[in-house]
DNA sequence: GTGAAAGCGCTAACAG
DNA sequence: CTGTTAGCGCTTTCAC
């Protein structure tokens, strides 16, 4: 009934239990052939080694823990990279789940309960204290989250580099004068919303800010602002795409076209902004570059290697069918 | 530097680990003052339960395994669900991300390294042989997938059931020209296909079905049919909301109006049908349904307790944006 | 109530 | 190369 166990394997391959454990772990001590002979054992009595009883006996656990937001589609891209990043290492990841009936303190608790060596949060909500207090145990490392807590790393996108990224892109399309849809309070809004101002100041623009917010009703009101108040603009960058979709879907409400008389820009690279008929032109963050990062530093303070504490990740353009150049008439 | 031991908060209390252990288990065997006592010291050294021992020691680990797809919002909803339904039970959770470079098979192999006592599967796209396998060894819960392994038990939406509430809150809504745009090979696009037939025979009238597909471009394809070929339509069931979405789009761009002219249902709620310029009138799937099921299901199996293999649940209709009663004209 | 003792399945250090 | 010997931190059984 239950599984067979180190012991057997050996019974069977006519070897100690040590050597099993060797070949296992494939460590040095054991000859090709017995190595060979011992897999074989194995693979017929189809052993697999007791997770567990493995963590328990080593002395380091090598394992990493992970949250993530389930709500968050952008947290399953960064747990796959995650998880191609620690193929190259010895450490296995743990995953734990943070939800609206599950807080991110409870997530946390089950994975120092399994004695993770580090901590790896993504977009962590705790307060600047409670993070600080568990570094003081453990590495931890926030992912795409400016946070500011003594003791925790963080690996991030570097948000006004892709507000200027955005503005560049318009800029070569010939536009001169690009709003931009403000975030409000919402993370990152105040970076991209500084990134968009200086990039078309150093142009030689001025730039226009107008207020908005995360959500689709935010871009909506938005395009009325720029119907109403903005005929001259020809462009605007707008702080994320779901903002930027409802801003999008009013202005195609309206008798101006898109991208023909006004180009958009959005932020996220979100699954919507790339359905066909919304075919939004955005900033994408760098998924693989963050995991990977995140785990470089987490192994760094583990092996207590100097690292850089803040690691920012430039962001890439996506360019869509919602930017054009500056049409001949504007 | 290590985390406190039972054995550490033992001395701290002045008691034996046995009855430390006892106290954390709450099993019965200490008086409410030793309790108390002993709870005081563990807090006052900040000890937590090594889980990894924890499960080692004991002869049942009390985990369930389970699997989802880091791409699929949907899983997500399924694990908060999961959680919670596991909250009341003895049991916990052990999660394992499938991704593009992250085999199923992996993901449940890491499970069983952790000697999970029961697999539950979300969406498993494993072979049938592959499944019923697994199903020797422990019990398997396949969830939201209709796929028939021996010994596999299964945990899905009741898709005809969907299609049929579709169709009735079409035909109360006072229509009675009633389309179904199709999913082709698509997991569920033959049940709801069906049944929308059979709903719209047993109303007394003539079902038909346009050929459609998973995405946004095959429901814009749709709209074409529609308008071309059907203009006596008033409504139109479609097999997913991002088929729906696409025809919506479409329609928008027709001279026809949406509700007003037509009447559009998806189904699946994803976020974008919520979206407040999408709006999709839709069908959702019943997530802490499916999941209170599942867990119920696996520890029935764990118990051999008679319970049911395959426990369908019915959808709900999320009324929205996009139907209308039948207007006057038409 | 309490404590001693064995064991879960593995790792790791060391002598043969 | 091989086998022996301790643990890892907890659970569990059984006398006291």
């Amino acid at each position: 009934m239950s599984r067979p166990t180190m012991e057997d394997v050996a019974a069977r391959a006519g070897v100690s239990r040590a050597l099993v454990s060797i070949v296992y772990r494939d460590a040095p001590g054991a000859s090709d052939a017995t190595r060979a002979r011992v897999l074989a054992a194995g693979e017929a009595l189809g052993y697999r080694p007791d997770h567990r009883a493995r963590l328990l006996g080593r002395t380091r656990t090598r394992l990493l823990g992970v949250t993530f937001d389930v709500q968050h589609p952008f947290h399953g891209d960064l747990i796959e990279a995650l998880y191609s990043a620690a193929e190259s290492t010895e450490y296995d990841l743990a995953l734990s789940a943070v939800a609206p009936s599950r807080a991110e303190t409870r997530a946390v608790q089950s994975l120092l309960d399994y004695r993770c060596e580090a901590l790896i949060l993504l977009g962590p909500r705790l307060s600047r204290a409670a993070l600080a207090d568990l570094a003081t145990h453990q590495p931890v490392i926030a992912v795409a989250r400016k946070v500011k807590a003594t003791g925790v790393d963080v690996v991030r996108t570097d948000d006004a580099a892709g507000a200027r990224l955005a503005v560049e892109h318009l800029l070569a399309l010939g536009h001169r004068s690009i709003l931009h849809v403000d975030g409000g309070k919402s993370p990152g809004a105040a970076e991209r919303r500084t990134g968009y101002k200086s990039a078309l100041r150093r142009a030689g623009l001025r730039p226009v800010v107008l207020p908005g917010g995360p959500t689709e009703d935010d871009g909506a009101r938005a395009a009325k602002f720029i119907l109403d108040d903005h005929p001259e603009a020809t462009a605007v960058t707008v702080f994320n795409d779901r903002s930027a979709v409802g801003l999008l879907d009013a202005i195609r409400q309206s008798p101006r076209e898109v991208p023909t008389d006004l180009s958009i820009i959005g932020y996220d690279n979100t699954s919507t902004a790339a359905l066909s008929h919304i075919n939004l032109t955005t900033i994408a963050q760098n998924t693989p570059a963050l995991a990977t990062e995140a785990l470089t530093t987490a192994l760094a303070r583990l092996t207590d290697t100097p690292h850089t504490p803040t690691t920012v990740i430039p962001p890439t353009l996506i360019p869509r069918g919602t930017t054009a150049p500056r049409s001949a008439q504007s």
